[in-house]
RNA sequence: GGCAUCGUGGCCGAGUGGCUAGGCAGAGGUCUGCAAAACCUUCUACAGCGGUUCGAAUCCGCUCGAUGCCUCCA
């Protein structure tokens, strides 16, 4: 049976799959590194949340109390360390005439909006970088104390080469200080920082740059890394069980989160460090920078040059959970369509649970079934052993409906409560939505009259008529099944 | 240049030593007024070359190719 005691998580930090015992028994702690709020998410940015939103609805269903902590990012970050830095935020805000508090706001709101699409619950806590600033000042604080910092004209700098004296800088991502040394690609511009790898824990503001804060040192901002480091030990704990984010995150931002909390609580912050990998579009990463990307809203409208036609947030989701999280997933019209059918399968096969004959006994051993979906997911969440299990179970389900499997009334209890669990639940799937603007009793209502009159039409051998029926409503998305029991109905 | 990952059948995508992944598409069949849907059957695979092994898609080496990170980035 599923217990709490058989989940393993691929830890990248060990580069293995190790068995899941959080610090506290029962309760897990988890970080995501969320969004930088300065543009619209696309859909390479919803992957990696929408991954961790699977991690965080199976710990829960597993019976895990669950602190799901996933900052939002509004200040932004340096973009370099030259005299052109400049934070994305404030340049956005300047293109488009806008305080960068409404930038901020207008992107979360975005943010919320697409996530709600997807059917993500929200996180136990969104905490913002600049709602931390004190947080982070005490940080730098304690690295100063400990010896890991130096101050430079207002700005303070992170001693990589120091910190590496006494402990493993370079660890998660798997560099050598000695490499990076030797292959540093910043140029030998005049900078305050000792070395190239040191990274900024605060930065001095330039005259021009809006957002910023007192400190002990200037008046400024703080550094790229330092939010997450505080706001995850503030909500979740010194040490904490999970922390997740893009793979593109794991050098330099997770490493130098590590560097952070060691030098600040001298102990490791994160037990099982995950990372989800790229979405990728034409065979490369979905990226705002390069224009190589899609927006979610845009793939919901069907505008956009790259689908054949628009596609539902579910079935996204569910051609996102056909891949596993670790593996680069390539984006494509004809990849999704796919999906979609099948999508439309297993929803079809739900619906029919219910109405399925009840047998003496089973042909199916649907407890061996359900165990196997659990294996699935407690093997480092792998949603696509769990779908094609699924898709074993809308086999057995048709064929039940066709008398060539059988159930018992408590196997068919069994196999909806399954089914309904891991789609609804765990997948956080939604049955197609009803588009045609009708209450679902009103629509049923009208459809089966006009099958009714098909039926009649077909009885009196008067097939332009019934042939008229089926493909108008075929035209707007209903589909008719003729059947051995009747003329069923299914929105596409 | 350094670090890392990957290369599976028409397409997408699981799978780390022997046992059918799965979805979509294709072919044949059942059903049907005809279709669609559904069901049944069925085809095609592990980049290349070596090595380890009784046995490798799976381990090792090399070659070729692709991608990610090294600069903000999920």
């Amino acid at each position: 049976m599923q217990t709490l005691d058989n989940l393993f998580i691929y830890n990248s930090l060990t580069k293995t799959k190790e068995k899941f015992i959080p610090i506290t028994k029962g309760a897990v702690g988890m970080y995501v590194c969320g969004p930088t709020v300065y543009s619209n998410v696309h859909l390479g940015n919803c992957r990696t949340f929408l991954s961790f939103d699977l991690v965080f609805r199976y710990l829960k269903h597993l019976g895990y109390k669950v602190r799901y902590v996933r900052n939002i990012t509004d200040a932004g970050h340096l973009e370099n360390d030259g005299e052109s830095g400049e934070d994305p935020i404030l340049k956005k805000a300047r293109i488009e005439q806008l305080e960068p508090m409404e930038v901020v706001q207008k992107y979360t709101v975005d943010f919320h909006t697409v996530m709600a699409k997807f059917n993500a619950l929200p996180p136990s806590i969104e905490p913002t970088a600049t709602g931390h600033i004190i947080e982070q000042i005490e940080i730098i604080k304690k690295i100063m104390d400990a010896g890991y910092a130096y101050e430079k004209n207002g700005s303070v700098y992170f001693d990589v080469l120091k910190f590496s004296e006494s402990h493993d800088y370079g660890k998660l991502s798997g560099r050598q200080l000695e490499d990076m040394i030797s292959n540093t690609r910043e140029l030998a511009a005049q900078s305050d920082k000792k070395n190239p790898q040191d990274f900024a824990l605060w930065k001095k503001a330039d005259p021009q740059h809006i957002m910023r804060w007192p400190s002990p040192w200037s008046v400024g901002f703080p550094g790229w890394h330092l939010e997450c480091t505080a706001m995850s030990t503030k909500y979740l704990g010194e040490t904490f069980d999970i922390h997740g984010g893009g793979m593109d995150l794991k050098f330099p931002h997770h490493e130098c989160e590590i560097a952070q909390a060691e030098a600040c609580y001298e102990t490791a912050p994160v037990n099982y460090w995950m990372h989800s990998n790229m979405l990728t579009l034409n065979g490369r990463k979905m990226a705002k920078s390069t224009g190589n990307f899609i927006l979610p809203e845009q793939m919901f409208t069907g505008e956009n040059d790259i689908l054949n036609k628009p596609f539902a947030p579910s079935v996204i989701k569910f051609f996102i959970y056909q891949a596993h999280y670790r593996s680069i997933l390539d984006f494509s019209s004809d990849a999704l369509e796919a999906s979609e059918k099948g999508y439309n399968r297993l929803m079809e096969a739900v619906k029919m649970i219910e109405n399925l004959p009840h047998a003496k006994t089973n042909s199916i051993d649907i407890e061996s079934w359900r165990q196997q979906c659990y294996d699935a997911m407690n093997d480092d969440f792998n949603s696509p052993i769990l779908i094609a299990q699924l898709f074993e179970a809308a086999k057995w389900i048709y064929a039940a409906k066709e008398g060539k499997e059988t159930f018992t009334a408590e196997g068919i209890q069994l196999l909806q409560k399954t089914m309904n669990d891991f789609l609804f639940d765990v997948l956080g799937l939604e049955p197609p939505s009803n588009t045609i603007g009708l209450s679902e009793s009103k629509l049923n209502a009208v459809i089966n009259l006009l099958i009714e009159i098909r039926n009649h039409a077909r009885e009196n051998k008067d097939f332009a008529t019934s042939d008229k029926i089926r493909d108008r409503l075929a035209a707007e998305g209903i589909q008719l099944k003729d059947g051995k029991e009747g003329t069923t109905f299914q929105l596409n």
